[in-house]
DNA sequence: ATTATGAATTATGAATTCAAAATTGTTTTA
DNA sequence: TAAAACAATTTTGAATTCATAATTCATAAT
């Protein structure tokens, strides 16, 4: 790649290095953010640390107390299952939308998605299937074609992610899921809105803390 | 005030005064954001105005282009009405909770809000008619008690406001509007939620560009 | 006359510096 | 010994400085 050509912004990388270490707990709910401790992990001055942690901070993955600093944002159990309830919502409409105005080509697409993930499922392959089924719900909301509401959802599944509990893991949990997906695509391909709607809707507020 | 207790942070203080130039369109959409000038006017340096900017971005409400700074958003005629479906549906569910867990003495508050509501437009107040509005629909999402709903729909409604099309004025629409809210709260008050919902749905999918 | 090239200027991106508040650690006093 | 007061240190908030990319403007060439 050409160098200084289509390169991220400073405070964008550092953001996603942010965001990562946030994910895999590195740095945990509650924590503070030590910023001379991150600029010299990341090799870089405080400014770009400083406007990356205030674009998490609106994202709703940071917390901030003036004069304190910055820490990453606990999620009461509480608040996991109202976040749940809208991408609920969101996806459950983005399926009717799907369900009323997908092309033959884009339904063919999600069927392919879906393969990819029995495929995993069949496998065994939990990450993989964790990939794939993100997939699957991203291509809807892409043929759903509400920017904005992709904007909201893939916020809110960001703040989702800062609590870790994977009982996808559990091998029923991802059976029921594989099935519930089946019966989701079974439904947009039928054109049947109002079902493919309601199947999403449970599927996501049965997937609580499963983020499926 | 006690200086230096409970102030807010410089970039918070600026996020407030950009939004506000934003939204009185002295900075309309598609104007680029000269630091120079801005800080200037402000009265501060260029860290937190560009801190300021970042999360100004991060809300939608600014776009940045590297190398070449920031602009207000230009929302296109259709996100308009994509963001008006995801409000709507909101609200909806919003109003759906409400029936379902408000108090009694919560549902005495929306009535006495309502009230206020129609005495502004008996008085053809506009503009305490549109501060009103705001105020049972906020005070209908405090109740339903979903923080993260609250947050959405506040990120989502301050986009819409980019769009100064304040066709409420037009009288026709406000009667209509208020007709609207008459029977949102009989429903709310009757506890039915499902009606409820379906009557907020309508109204904001009516209020297509109508801020209401 | 119009376009192309290159220098000068301006604006952005990022590092550094400075100021002040918060924390820590020590000493003093009851 | 425990608590309070004070100094030293650390850390945050904000301004300034520096580097470089983008723009502007002038000049030259076709």
């Amino acid at each position: 790649m050409p160098i200084g050509l289509s390169t991220k912004p400073l405070y964008e990388e550092v953001a996603d290095l942010l965001r990562e270490k946030i994910f895999t707990h590195e740095l945990p709910p509650g924590s503070w953010l030590d910023e001379k401790k991150l600029t010299e992990q990341f090799g870089i001055s405080r400014t770009p640390l400083r406007e990356a942690i205030k674009v998490l901070a609106s994202e709703g993955l940071i917390s901030m107390k003036l004069r304190r600093g910055a820490y990453v944002t606990e999620v009461e159990v509480d608040e996991i299952s109202q976040i749940f309830q809208i991408i609920a919502l969101l996806e459950g409409n983005a399926c009717k939308t799907v369900a009323k105005n997908a092309s033959d080509q884009e339904l063919e697409l999600l069927d392919s998605i879906h393969m990819k993930l029995e495929k995993a499922a069949a496998e065994r392959d939990i990450d993989r299937f964790f990939e794939i089924n993100q997939e699957f719900h991203d291509k809807i909301q892409e043929i759903a074609g509400n920017r904005w509401m992709r904007k909201v959802i893939s916020d809110l599944r960001q703040v989702l992610k800062l609590q870790r509990r994977n009982s996808l893991t559990k091998l029923g949990r991802l059976e029921q899921s594989l099935h519930e997906h089946r019966q989701i695509l079974a439904a947009l391909i039928a054109r049947k809105g109002d079902l493919a709607q309601e199947l999403m809707h449970k599927h996501l507020q049965q997937g609580q803390a499963a983020a499926s």
